[in-house]
DNA sequence: ACGTTGATTTCGTAA
DNA sequence: TTACGAAGTCAACGT
């Protein structure tokens, strides 16, 4: 990795244009050729960049001007990304060697995992079929079974949206045509639901849940399952 | 802005939980605050960070260990990131400055002041009635009117894809409730349109429609408007 | 290789 | 402040 501190001037073009006026920031140069130019404000996303793959072809300005390099990096599309350099104030090369990553735990799946244990937390009637029921269009998170004997498909999703309405919609219209299940309730489980979101799903005849992932973790799973 | 090239292992818990086994990285300290883990892969995501506003504590660990520091970044939520720093190679402190920004250019809300502007590029028999036209589940992008008498909903997007097309249907589902419309037609237009996009908008009766930024950009605007 | 989906998304804008 | 949609999103996973 490559890190230099420098006065620069910034212009891209590709899938839009941008320009960044002359002033200091970071540069950095990733081993795999990649360069993102940060300031000293904001999120992690940096102002400027280029993923890899890409290449950079250095160029010295001509002698009257205040700049002191210009590199041109460009990728396989038509991506462009020009950076002019007028003051260098440092220029480091570290090596970092190759990252043992990443490991998570609480996204989707383990929602998933946990709401199919207790599939009463959602609704006091439900009872576990099956986790990701098939269908021609893809697998349903949850497919439960009521008391009264009729079906559920639920939707899981860490914040739901108005695709995940959509997505649920289409699962339910093909489920209802099944005989073998007869009647199938909807419901969408998530942490977060925004309220347009609720409102489609309410307009859909669909059952928005909101689920606490740390109320769950305490739970017992539930123990009336049919399998 | 601090940087660091350390040794370090890293433990976030908040929205879920993650964890960076003991490595060589960059970290970075933003003048609000705020800490981002590098490593020299991937693209300009960080593996961990905390946004601002956030603070870190520093402490120093049992002098049998081998760690040299450790920190303890939080921030107003329940979220903490904990860095267990092992060997700290350097740790420079730069002044940037604030940034001037950055200047961007032809995203969506420039194709749509053009296209408003400029409604008969769409289809010859267009005039605009309102841009944002307000309905029960958002704006549709333009509302224009045909000399037929006719309306037409317009969706605006850089890139169209799939969940363009059913944006488009569901307002078009209730622009076609509305008795003071009668008929509403559907008109997609991009910059791109990708191909399933483009077989589904024609599936549901959806014009699928190409526009050219810089062509725009060399139009007069149209004068018949309505208003 | 390509498409789909989730994300500690981030970022802007409007209500 | 909140909520919503777009992004040069990025990254993981499946086909």
């Amino acid at each position: 990795m490559r890190l230099l501190i420098a006065t620069c001037e910034v212009h891209y073009t590709g899938r839009l244009s941008a320009h960044l006026p002359m002033a200091k920031r970071l540069v950095m140069v990733k081993s795999d050729g990649s360069v993102s130019i940060h300031c000293d404000g904001g999120a992690y996303k940096p102002l400027n960049w280029m993923g890899a793959p890409c290449s950079i072809s250095v160029e010295q300005p001509a002698v009257q001007t205040t700049l002191t390099q210009i590199w041109t990096v460009t990728n396989k599309g038509s991506d462009v990304l020009k950076i002019s350099f007028a003051d260098i104030e440092s220029d480091t090369q570290v090596d970092l060697g190759v990252d043992p990553g990443l490991a998570k735990d609480g996204v989707e799946k383990d929602l998933q995992e946990l709401l199919a244990a207790n599939p009463s937390t959602l609704r006091g009637d439900l009872t576990l079929v099956q986790r990701e029921y098939p269908t021609a269009i893809g697998p349903v998170d949850l497919l439960c079974r009521t008391t009264a004997g009729g079906y559920v498909a639920v939707e899981i999703k860490r914040r739901a949206e108005i695709d995940s309405v959509e997505q649920l919609t289409r699962y339910l219209e093909l489920l209802r045509r099944d005989p073998l299940l007869g009647n199938v309730e909807g419901i969408l489980a998530a942490q977060m639901i925004r309220p347009q979101a609720r409102t489609l799903a309410h307009d859909r005849g669909i059952e928005p849940v909101c689920v606490d992932l740390n109320e769950l973790r305490g739970l017992t799973p539930d123990e009336n399952r049919l399998f």
